[in-house]
Formats: structure tokens, C-alpha cells, sequence
DNA sequence: CATGAATGAGGTTTCATTCAT
DNA sequence: GATGAATGAAACCTCATTCAT
């Protein structure tokens, strides 16, 4: 039984790898069971289609992000550390699993993923909203964020703040800046002049 | 002779439609063909292939977007105008044509777009960063803008911050502040308590 | 008028070279109006369709070498001198248009030539073979040639021999002897020890 | 795995026929699938496409002559006798499988074997040819077969005025004549009066 | 007459899915 | 349960032929 489980993690593990390199039409079904270590059929046994085992993954990711976020917003630290340690869990994930905000992948996907799977998804990002919020709000009670602007606008300015300059640094070269800092301090100061 | 250019055009704009609408692979020649009020083999008098028509649908998307961004760029107007400009055309634009920015546009498709065509989209996202730095230069020189934040991380906020607020528009209802106004009170003072 | 007939024959010119280097199936009609040096549509201002412009380019090449054959053999030689000059002949438009004998180019074609057309080119066989009987009888006449084998039987023997002879010179080297003369010498007396 | 080879046999054996019936070019893939009882993709589990199901019927058409002209050389009889035979076994599969002589089968089909099949088939005529040499070297000593001549030439002579012979009687009615022995005797004594 | 842009029937090939073993 | 050989629908692309200019 718990091996049946661990089978099925195997191919949705191989499945996210593949999706993620070519794309979901130029994944094909042989690929995805030969990385996973099983036979074509045997997909078959675990999924209905190809079509499952896609929108398995898409929900995967967005749910494995929704729940480091979730993870982050419930530690018993303060706003700034909050943002800080969400900075850098991007960061770190950058070229690896989960480059892409949830939003841009279902994005990307949305004419792959089912109709009803996206719903799901667009669900996980007002979630994923919520917790944002939660956090900002946090910061308003600790006299850190202003508190004249909805949470909402804030938390749209700084996942997107963040988001871009991920997305920058994709295809650009280390900067000799230290951008953290700057990042921050836009966030926090703006950019008028005081 | 500009018969032939109209058609090639209308070839482009229903491609880019479909495309938008069902995907590059959900697309099939036929139906461009169909849309576009020939027959599929006139595609191949205009095109090389599928993939060609994909590549020229990306580019236009992309320049398109460029010639738009340098147009506000030439303008003649204060760097507290052309911010709003920029807002109010990504705005007007949003359920239309061109609701991705370049650069997630380049993302979604990594996959199908051809390697050489990808780099030159590259390219133009660079040139659109370009422009935008200049804006934030221009604001800079106004006195307007912090001069100790390189201007390239300003791009980046500014464009982060508004991507992420058209995306999440795109799946909520209207709210009821004035968001134009709050947003651009955050990129301007951020959020933290003065 | 005159330009007509000259335009038909640039046509057939143009085919042949082009079938001969790489078949039916890969000329294209475009390839031969292109060599001809008009456009595509007058190819069907001269002939019905592609398979009459191929049946013709047949026509002519078994033709032509039926001419050639009727030539030599009105020519007011001796039997030994016709077959020399037929050798000759052969050997000199070896890597030519004529490299094939006519039955091995209908052999080639017989999926591909029209029907009645190949009727019609094995009647010119008959023909030739007819004309190489007479001149074997020619030699029977002149007390050159043995009258106890039906003059069908040895026209078989020389053209066979020619035949053969040419097409292994076609992919091996040069040879040290004179092949020419122990040719005829086989012919005239046969392999057996005398 | 017995039975795989099986399909693989079966799937050539069905394109053999119908390329030979109907030319590569008037040959679908369907049609091969449906002759050879299989489905369509099934012939793609098997061969590359269709090219190399066209090489392997070429490779083996000239392998299996190739085949049967060794064994008989190898047999343990004069060299009258190996004449006699190579004449049976030609007339005999006339208007079965191998009606054409390997070399004529290739300039057949020289457009459309892949290059490097080309080049192996031509190796085997030259292994052919050899084999012809040898027969007639033993023919030479045993003291029937003249000295003077190259075995090269007097092969070209044999095989050319068989493969003539045959090809006439493609299309010609059964003769009143006992041919073969005239044949034998032309190749023994050549046509000139002694 | 001459042309070449437009056409679409028809071919090859791919690959998700099935099912007998 | 697991497998992978077999399948055939569906997609891209070619090119002989037409016909308006």
C-alpha cells in the first residue's frame, strides 16, 4: 500500500521533471514512465490520462509553494523577518523546482491545464493571497507598514517587486549592487525622494 | 505586391489568435488557414511552417510592445506622466492583446518558441529595460526619483509592482478604492510607516 | 509556330534532364518550368499533365535510339563494321543521355509510364529487335555469321553482351586490356577451347 | 521474440510485393500495413519509415541472389553443369521474385535507395561478380573454357546475353526453338562460322 | 498566351491509449 | 498488478493542377 504511494510520488515526480523541461507536448507518456521506472501501462494503473497526471503536478506545485508560504506566515518572528525569509526560500528555488510564481505557471498552462483544475488553482492563489495579507497585516500591528493602504495594493506591490526581479536575474548577470538591500529599501522608502 | 503583404498579415493575425486562445499545439494549420479565409496550403506560401508562424506571432507580440513603451519614452512629458501612461495602457490593454509582459510571454513559451527566435526576444526585453531606465533616469534628473537606487532595480520595481497587480486583476473583481492611486503611492513612498 | 514547337521541345528537354537525374516523383512540375525557363502554368498550355510530359520524354529516348539503330543499319557497310559502329555508339553516350538500353529504361518506368504508352514503346522494342535481326542476317548473307542459330537468338546474344558489358563499366575502373576486341572476339567464336 | 522476427518478415514481404508491384512511390504505408495484416504504427515499431523498409527490401532481393549464386558455385559439379543451372534457376524465377539482375535492379531504383544502401548493394554486385569469376576460372581448368580471355570479360559475356535473353522473353511469346541449347551453343562456339 | 498565387487531396509520421499476457 | 506491442486518429506538409489576371 505504501508502496503503491511511493510508485505513484515516482511518476508525478518524473512527470514535473519533464513537464518542466519540454513542456507538456513534448513530454510524451514512454518518457515520463522510463524516468519513473515503470512500464507505459503502468501509468494507467496510477492516472486516467496524461491529462491527470498533468494537472497532478500543476497542483503539486502550486500547493507545495502555497504551504512553504503557509509555513513562513505561522513562525513566531516579526514582519521583517517574514519578508526576509521569503526573499531568500525564492531565491534559493530560482533555477530549481519552483522558479515561477504561481500565478505566471497557470498562467502559462492555461491551455493545458482542465477547466476544473484551474479553478482549483486560482483558489490556491487567492489562498496564498490571504496569507500575503496576513502578513502584511502583521506588519501593519507592529507600526512597521503603513497602515492608510489596503493590504491587498501592498501585498500586490511586493510579490510583484520581488517576482520581476527574480525574473531579471534569469537571464541577466550577477550585479556588483548589493540588491537585497535595495530591493528592501524600495520596498519599504519608495522611490520619491524623501 | 501590398496584397500580398495584407495577406500575410491577415495569415499572422489569425494565427496570433489562436495561438492565444487554445495554445500552440491545440492550434492546427487548418484552422489558421480557415480563420484567416484561405487555404491551408497559402500558409505555406507565406510561411516556411508551423513553427515559423509561431516565431513571427512571439515577435510581433513582443516588438509591438516595444514600440509602444519607446513611443511613451519619446514623449515630450514629465516622468510623472509617462508613469501614468504606462499604467493606463497596460491597463486598456489587459482582456485585448497584450496582457502578458514580454518577459512572461518568453516564459510560457520557452519550449516552442525556436532557440534562435528566443534570443532576440531576449534581446528586446533588454532594449524595453533600456527604456525603461531612461524613464527613471528622466525622473532622477526631475528630481523626482531617489538617485542612490541604481535605476535598473527602479525598472523593476515599477514593473514588477504593476504586472502583479494586472494579474491579479485578471481574476478578481473590481474593488472599490482607488487602486490607480494607492499603487502609485506605494512605488512612490513605499510601505513603510514615515 | 516555329516558337511553339520550340518551346514544347525546351519543355521535354528540361523534363528529361531533370527525371533522368532524379525521377518522376522527385521533379517537380516547378523544377521543369524553371530549367525551361517559363512558368509553371504554360507547362499545361503544352501537355495535359505531368504523366504526358514523362510519357513523351519515353517516347522520344526509345525513339532516338531506335533512329540511331535504323541509321546504321541502312548504312552501305559490312555486317563486322555495323556491329563495331553499334559498339561504338554505345560506348560513347555511355554516360550520356543514353546509358540505358531501351527495355531496361522501360523496365525502370513500368509503374510509371502510361499504360498505352509502354505498349507503344515495347512495339519500338520489337521494332529494334527486328532491325538488329536484319543485320544479323546481314552477316549470315555476307558468310560471316553461323546460319544454324535463328538470327533472334544471336541478336539477343550481341545485344546482351553490349549491354552487360557497359553496365559494369559504369562503376568499375578502367580496365589494362583491350576489351573492345576480346568482345568481339567472344562473340564471333565463342569461350570454348576450339 | 520468435514471432517478432516473424512480423518483421512479414511486414517485408508485404512491401517487397508491392513495391515491385506498384513502385516506391505508389506504395502507402497503409497499404503495406494492410497487406502484412498489421496496423499502421505497427510498421513504425519495426522500421525507422519508409525509406529504410525500401532499403531492407533491396538489401534482401540482392542478398538472397547473391545467395544462390554462391551456393552454386560452391556445389560440387563441372562447370557445364554450373552454367546449366545458373540458366534453370533465372528461367525459372523469371516472373517471380527475381526477375531483375541485381545491377539492373539498382540502376532501377537509384533515386530512391537511401546513398549508403546504394553503395552496399554495389559491393555485393562486385561480390557477385567475383563468384562468376571464379565459376569461370574452374571452367578454365577444366580445359573447357578458352584461356586467352579474361574471366572478367567472358562473365560480362555470360551474364549479359542470359539477362538479355530472359528480358526478351518477358514479352515475347514461347519460341518453336529449343533455346537453351542454342543459347549454350552461341556462348560455347560465338556466331561466327568456324 | 503566359503566368504564378492559391488550393486541398493525399501522404507520412507521431503518440496517447488499450489489452492480452 | 504490471507490462509493452499494437493501434489508428490526427496533424503537418507537399505539390500537381487550376484560373484570374
Amino acid at each position: 500500500m505504501a508502496e503503491k504511494l511511493q510508485k505513484r510520488s515516482d511518476i508525478l515526480t518524473s512527470a514535473r521533471a519533464l513537464f518542466k523541461e519540454n513542456g507538456f507536448h513534448n513530454t510524451k507518456m514512454e518518457d515520463i514512465a522510463q524516468r519513473a521506472g515503470v512500464g507505459k501501462g503502468t501509468l494507467y494503473e496510477y492516472f486516467k490520462n496524461k491529462q491527470e497526471i498533468f494537472d497532478e503536478t500543476c497542483i503539486e506545485y502550486v500547493e507545495l509553494i502555497l504551504e512553504k508560504v503557509e509555513e513562513i506566515s505561522r513562525m513566531n518572528i516579526s514582519f521583517n523577518e517574514k519578508l526576509l525569509i521569503l526573499f531568500k526560500k525564492r531565491k534559493n528555488s530560482m533555477y530549481e523546482d519552483f522558479e515561477k510564481s504561481p500565478i505566471d505557471y497557470i498562467m502559462s498552462y492555461k491551455n493545458i491545464i482542465s477547466e476544473k483544475v484551474v479553478k482549483r488553482l486560482f483558489d490556491h492563489i487567492l489562498d496564498m493571497n490571504k496569507i500575503m495579507i496576513e502578513i502584511i497585516n502583521q506588519g501593519k500591528e507592529e507600526g512597521v507598514v503603513r497602515k492608510d493602504i489596503p493590504s491587498e495594493i501592498i501585498a500586490c506591490f511586493v510579490v510583484g517587486t520581488l517576482g520581476e526581479y527574480f525574473n531579471l536575474k534569469m537571464y541577466k548577470q550577477e550585479s556588483e549592487f548589493n540588491e537585497e538591500e535595495l530591493i528592501f529599501n524600495l520596498l519599504f522608502k519608495g522611490f520619491s525622494v524623501k
